[in-house]
Order: structure tokens, then C-alpha cells, then sequence
RNA sequence: GGUGAGAUAGUCAAGUGGCCAACGACGGCGGACUGUAAAUCCGCUCCCUACGGGUUCAGAGGUUCGACUCCUCUUCUCACCA
């Protein structure tokens, strides 16, 4: 039982801290019964979550079951500053009513993955805010700017001239101090957070808490591409609010190598389980296929429903495998005959005219089925269901 | 503060007076093959009801029959020096 945990725990992980304290923590809870406390920190700009947010969520969930409790922590007195990661310095502010509102849409996207009931959500500015300027000297005394100019983005900026403000050096520490504050046990974190992590557990020696977190990092989830970090800007991700078609539409085009990574970092299936998903593809038991729809349907039904997720492979089939039209598209609607290319662009499914008119010619556009080839092409009063390529459709009525 | 180099389409990067809507690579899109996988092959990749027209090469002027290419100024980036 404990070592399954601790093989769970350390699952897809991409450096472990201390990691006999972890094991000490868990004999603790499984023979006393003991809980602990396992911190993450959030920021409260962007609650707008993709699957690449989720490893780490994945991940607390996992704690749970072994026993933790979890401190969710909403970075609003940090987010004021902007954790430097190098990117262009300043964000804007946000206001208290703003916070509030993305804590709310927060806990509706992570509960479908953390148990509520094990979870405390919290606010920093709820202990950085009576600091006051004494207790924010007393922190800024246990560190040294040399030491600050280790971390990896401050040092290539002080070398190579680019500007670091005082307020970022502010920023680790409070971090860490949020570690002494919560009196944190393990904290968990993506790889680039290292140096904000180690913060946690140095303040917490020097505030001699009695204690030294233990830190665990996970790896940055690639995107759809299988090479780049999954990222909003660079669309190759999975949004936690995507339809059950899409999301199960975009799990399915990853590559099969992807997949064991996806299986590994977001899948609840025991390592085990997994193992014998490799073994039946190996031996050619199993379609690679079929298991990459598992994963799919496994993910939309934690986003959406079970019921959801059969919907969408059953619509995915048909789609794909028997070459039907999708049953919901969007539908358009105009007036008098319309040229082809113009509709294309007026229904969203081609960027111009010119992009139609060369997809049409390339012979990606069809309409009811049928593929056509003319440019001139006028549409008369009528119903029609324009295809470009193989996944963009749309519906239009000519009145 | 001084000196030098540079700014080209989604990105990188050619092009130094007409042959330039601009080589190439990557990405993206489409087609073939498939499992809407990967790999591979082929085509496309500024806009416009188009064998033609329009607007592009940091910005503003100028020289010229003609400029991405030459000149001036402006803005920004980078390198070296201080």
C-alpha cells in the first residue's frame, strides 16, 4: 500500500526534493492516521484552464488520496507583482472584484478534479497584507541579492542588461513565505517554479518553523504538437471548458507516442494498468486506436460526463470513420444567390476569399458531400452544408 | 554618453535600382496514404468575383521613368566601448 502510493506519488514527477521526508509523512498517515498538507500556488489572472494547468491539479488529486490535505493557494498579493519569468515586466492590476470572480470560475474547473472536501482555498494577501512594512524587512533580511541572482532568468538579465526591478526579487520570498505561513509540508509546482520552490522550504528553516517542505516538480505538459509547451497563445492545447467533441477530437490527433505521456501525466489509471495497455499494443492485442480513445473518452468524461464522452465517440465515429456530417454545425444564414467563396468566408470556415477559392481548386470544398471544383459557382435560394477540408463544416440557408 | 550593425510576410531568413507579391526553411492549410496517429509523397500559403487589379519589405519624406534595394530624418533592436 505505501509503496504504491509513494510510486503514484513520485508518477511523471520531474525532480523530487527531499523525498525521504515525503515517505516519512506518508508511514506517518498510514499508520497514525496522520494528514499533511501539500501547498500549490495559483494565479488568479487566468482561469481559463487547459489541460497542461491539470497535470498539477492531477497531481494534488493524487496526494489526496493518500492522505493530504490541500492548500490551494490563490496568488493575489503576489499577481500584483508578476512572477518574473522573464516575460515583459508589468501586468495590470486587478481589482477585488476581479479576484473574486476568477476564484469562483477557479473552483468550479479544479473541483471536478480535487475532492472539495479536502481542500482549503486561500488568499496570500490574507497574511502578506498585515505584514506591514517591518514584518516585509524582517523577510527581505534572510536573503542576499546575491544569492537572488542565482536564479537562472535573473542572472541572464543582470548579465545581459536587461532590467530586474526590486519588486521581483520581492516576489520568491513571498512565496516562500507563504510556505511558513501555511506551514506547508510538500509544495508542488511546475520545473520552472525550482528556484520559488527551494524559497519555501530556505524561509521556512529560517523562521524556523520546525519544519522543511519537501518540493515536487512536474514536468511542462507538451502541446498537441508533441514538441511545444501547451499554450493557449501557441493553440495547440486542450481547454478544461472545450466541447466533448473537440476535446475528444483533439485528444485523438496526438501521436501515439504522446499519448503514453498524456496517459501518464493526466490519466488516473494506475501505473500498472497503463502497463498492460503498452503490453497489449506490443503483443497486438490492442489498436493503438482504442486506447488512445480511452484516454480521450477518460478525459471528457472527467471534464464533462460519462454520458458526454460516449456521445463524442459515437459522434466521432460517424464522422471520421463513416465520413458523415457532423450533427451539430453551426448554421448561416443570407440573403439572394451568394458566390461560394464569399459564403466560405461569411460561414467561418475559410480566412478569404482567396483561401476559399484555393482550397476549392485543390479540391477541398464540398457541398452536400459533393465535392466541387467551379469558383464561380453561384448559390441559388436553398439549404446547403459547405465542407472545407475535413473538419470545418457549416450549414447555410439562402433565402 | 561614444562607435558600429540591423529592422523583410505567422516565425527564422535570402534579396543591395527593373527579371519581386519578394529564394529558402519551419509552421499552417489542402490532397494521397492511414487509425482525423506518426512517417512519407504532392500542392497551396498578402488581399480583391481575379488570365486582371490593389496594398506590402519599421515610420515619414526625397532622388529616379522605376526602389525592399540609393539619400535624409524619426522610432526601435543589437554589438562593442565608456
Amino acid at each position: 500500500m505505501l509503496q504504491e502510493a509513494l510510486r503514484e506519488i513520485q508518477r511523471g514527477s520531474a525532480e523530487i526534493i527531499d523525498m525521504p521526508r515525503v515517505e516519512t509523512l506518508l508511514k506517518a498517515y498510514y499508520n497514525e492516521g496522520k494528514t499533511y498538507t501539500v501547498k500549490a500556488g495559483f494565479d488568479p489572472t487566468a482561469p481559463d484552464l487547459h489541460l497542461g494547468h491539470t497535470v498539477l491539479l492531477q497531481k494534488l488529486a493524487t496526494f489526496q488520496k493518500y492522505g493530504a490535505r490541500i492548500q490551494f493557494l490563490i496568488g493575489d498579493f503576489t499577481a500584483q507583482i508578476g512572477d518574473p519569468t522573464g516575460k515583459s515586466a508589468t501586468r495590470k492590476t486587478l481589482s477585488q472584484a476581479d479576484i473574486i470572480e476568477n476564484a469562483k470560475s477557479y473552483k468550479e474547473q479544479v473541483f471536478k478534479i480535487l475532492d472539495a472536501s479536502k481542500t482549503d482555498v486561500v488568499f496570500n494577501s490574507e497574511w502578506i497584507n498585515p505584514l506591514g512594512a517591518s514584518g516585509m524587512l524582517t523577510l527581505t533580511t534572510t536573503y542576499n541579492v546575491a544569492r537572488m541572482l542565482e536564479r537562472d532568468d535573473f542572472d541572464k538579465r543582470y548579465k545581459s542588461g536587461v532590467s530586474i526591478s526590486i519588486s521581483e526579487f520581492i516576489y520568491p520570498l513571498l512565496q516562500g513565505y507563504d510556505s511558513v505561513h501555511l506551514q506547508s509540508d510538500i509544495e508542488i509546482g511546475g520545473t520552472d517554479q525550482k528556484f520559488n520552490l527551494l524559497m519555501g522550504r530556505y524561509l521556512q528553516r529560517a523562521y524556523e518553523i520546525g519544519k522543511e517542505q519537501s518540493v515536487l516538480m512536474m514536468p511542462i505538459l507538451e502541446g498537441l504538437d508533441g514538441v511545444q509547451k501547451m499554450s493557449k497563445s501557441l493553440g495547440n492545447y486542450i481547454g478544461v471548458a472545450d466541447e466533448a467533441n473537440d476535446m475528444f477530437g483533439k485528444v485523438l490527433s496526438i501521436s501515439d507516442e504522446l499519448m503514453w505521456r498524456y496517459y501518464e501525466l493526466l490519466s488516473t489509471k494506475s501505473l500498472d494498468e497503463i502497463d498492460v495497455l503498452k503490453q497489449g499494443i506490443t503483443d497486438a492485442s490492442l489498436h493503438p486506436k482504442s486506447v488512445k480513445e480511452d484516454l480521450a473518452m477518460e478525459i471528457v468524461a472527467r471534464f464533462h460526463s460519462a454520458e458526454a464522452a460516449k456521445a463524442a465517440k459515437e459522434e466521432f465515429d460517424n464522422v471520421h470513420a463513416k465520413s458523415q456530417i457532423p450533427t451539430d454545425i453551426e448554421e448561416f444564414e443570407c440573403d439572394g444567390a451568394v458566390w461560394i467563396a464569399k459564403a466560405l468566408v461569411d460561414c467561418n470556415i475559410a480566412p478569404s476569399t482567396s483561401q476559399a477559392r484555393r482550397d476549392i481548386k485543390q479540391g477541398a470544398v464540398k457541398i452536400d458531400q459533393e465535392k466541387i471544383s467551379d469558383e464561380q459557382l453561384q448559390l441559388s435560394k436553398g439549404e446547403y452544408i459547405l465542407q472545407v477540408g475535413k473538419r470545418k463544416f457549416a450549414k447555410l440557408k439562402v433565402n
